[in-house]
Order: C-alpha cells, then structure tokens, then sequence
DNA sequence: CAAGGATGATACTCTTTAGTATCATTTTGA
DNA sequence: TCAAAATGATACTAAAGAGTATCATCCTTG
C-alpha cells in the first residue's frame, strides 16, 4: 500500500510540476483516485506538498551522491552529475517552482543543503583554474541548473535524446553558443 | 488620471513579479488605493493583467527595437540588444511568470509571438557560422533568456552593475563558463 | 461656497476549493 | 467464503477571493 502513495505522489509531481496550482481535485484525477482516498493518504494539501518535497529531494541526492565520491577529475564528475541530473528534470523543477514557497523551515533547510554539492564540485573547478574564479558560484550554479532544465524539456518533449541534450548542455558549459572570430 | 491608472500598474507590476498569485485587495493595498477604486479603473483581475501584459510587451518593444534596425554587424546588434534587456528584467520577469500560469492558450501564443524577435536576431547569425546551426532557436532564446534574467537578478539586488552584468552574460554566450584545456 | 465626480469602507452575492462526514460498493486476505 | 479494510461518490461546512452595490466623505472646479 506505499506503493499505491508512491504512485499517487509519482503522479502529483508530473502534474504540479506543469501546474503548480492544481487542486486537490485534479492531483486525485490525475492519479486515477476519487478525493476522498487522496485525503486518506495524506492529511491535508500541505502533507502533500511536503512529502513530495522531501522525495524530491532524496531522489536528486540519490541521483547525484554516487557521482560526487567517484575517483575521477572534478571536471569529469560535473559532466557525470550533470548527465545524471537531466532526466530528473520534472523532480527538479518542481522543487524549484517550490522553493520561494517552502513554509516547512526543515525542508527549505534541507533544500538549501541539498544545492551545496554544486559547490563542492565547482569551486575545486575555479581553484584548478578550469573555471574562471571571477565567476560568482550563484551565477555557475544558476546557469547550469537552466540549462538542465532546459535540456529536461527537450528530452521531455520527445524532441531530443538524453545523449543529445547533455550534448547541448555540455557545448553551451564549455564553448558557449556564440563564436566571435 | 491616466496617471493614476499608470501609478496602479507600476505597483502592480512590482507586486505580482513578485507574489503572482496577490489578489485584488492585496494589489489595491500595495497601489495605496481601496478595492472598490481599483475595479473602477479596471473591471476585473483579467482586464488589469491584460492592459499589464500590453504595457510589459511594448516596454520590451521600445527597448529591442531600436537596435534591431540599426546598420551594424549582425553579432553587434545582439549584444546591444541583451544589454538594454537586462534592467528591464522586472518586465520580463513578470511576462515569463504569467506566460507560465496562463490558462488561456490565446495569450501563451501571443507571448510566443512576442518572442520571436530573438529569431530574428539568432537566425542570420547561424547562418553566418557565427552560431553552429546544428543548435535548435529554442535553445538559444531560452538560454540567453536565462541569462538575462539571472544578470537582472544579481543587478536588482545590487550585486552586480549593469556593466558587469552584460559582461557576465556575453562571456558565458561567446566563451561559456568552463574551460577545457 | 456649492455641485458633481472620485474615493474608501463595507456589506453583500457567487464561485471555487479545502477539508470532513457518510454510506454503499469493492477489494483483500485469512 | 466472509469479515474487515479500502475505496468512490457525494453531500456537507468553512474560508477566501472576485465582483457588485451602496453610502458617506473628500476633492475638484467653476
């Protein structure tokens, strides 16, 4: 029977991800259970919002941790986490639709503990030099999570494969989009 | 009186950038204004979101057109172009908000359309060599999009000026962020 | 000053949605 | 098979917000 909340909070995602003001009407539609049973599950919408939060959370630390503790180069280890990290798009972005609305103190904590890996893999990068160090690690760090996002999109729409849109994500990282001659 | 109806909306603008979803009274209050004049100005939510949307979308016009029609080097008028984007990115910031919770596909098409100014500048370029073809248009204008509001981001909070901000954004564009050796 | 328009406060209706309660039906598992 | 649990449908309540109507007050302008 947790499979069944799985299922119902694997569906709430999908949903809330593309729109994020969904009722509890539609999040039980859309998980193909009357209201009543979704109210069973889970107390009331917060309960909802916060279980999904902290899944969310635990699959890109699941998604990501394995990458961080490999023996390879800093560098190689960001394009493994950024590879990794694409398919997780709809998990994602919907944590960062939540994130200005966490109301939950324990988990924006936890959500602004779980945005420090990119840290740790990039300032090791600006101290090799691989990285420019002017660059403020906000900007590093804003910009790849749009780009995989954006890469998230693609792939979801069915318009590029996974290979392809880590392909792009890498490119626009490493040689921008635009060559001044 | 004209003036007052601007009054509201720059109130409005700032308020819903921030906080989407406000409700009327909550926008009455931030415009220093009661409810009930507020729906004498305009007769409901939508009408006030619609004259916002117009107004955002020709701000953004008088911004980019001037420099789409100037006789320069193609590479030129783009950077010219970001530049004078990024202290409007409250404007843009509210149109990427709405155009993300619009119900009414209606208006999502008009603001694609209103996006299509970014082809007209990225796809000469491509042609050019300048910018590899192999890359979607939607790739482009999404990312520089992000850029553009990022730099808005870090120069609303006074991190950064104006200056550094289109440095930060072209540098990442032309040379991206990471360099491999 | 005086008349007419603009304003703010407020009370009202209507709609939507969260959350609760109930009951008949279905599913499960010993 | 049969009792207990889970479910779906539905009918409630309560709250919040949109939009309307009213009225007293304030401001403008002639």
């Amino acid at each position: 029977m947790q499979d069944k909340k799985q299922h119902i909070i694997n569906s709430s995602i999908s949903l809330l991800a593309q729109s994020p003001l969904a009722s509890m009407d539609e999040i039980a539609k859309a998980s193909g259970i009357g209201r009543a049973t979704l109210f069973r599950h889970f107390k009331n919408r917060q309960a909802l919002v916060d279980e999904i939060e902290l899944i969310c959370e635990s699959r890109i630390d699941d998604a990501v941790e394995p990458f961080l503790s490999l023996d390879l180069p800093d560098i190689q280890r960001l394009y493994l986490v950024i590879n990794a990290m694409i398919p997780m798009g709809d998990t994602f972005h919907f944590l960062s639709l939540e994130a200005y609305n966490l109301k939950n103190p324990l988990i924006r904590e936890q959500y602004r503990q779980d945005r420090e890996f990119w840290q740790k893999l990039l300032r090791p990068l600006q101290e090799q030099g691989i990285i420019d160090s002017q660059l403020p690690l906000g900007w590093l760090s804003d910009t790849i999570d749009n780009l995989v996002l954006q890469a998230w999109e693609l792939m979801n729409s069915d318009k590029m494969s996974h290979t392809e849109a880590t392909r792009l994500v890498w490119s626009t990282l490493t040689k921008g989009m635009i060559e001044i001659k």
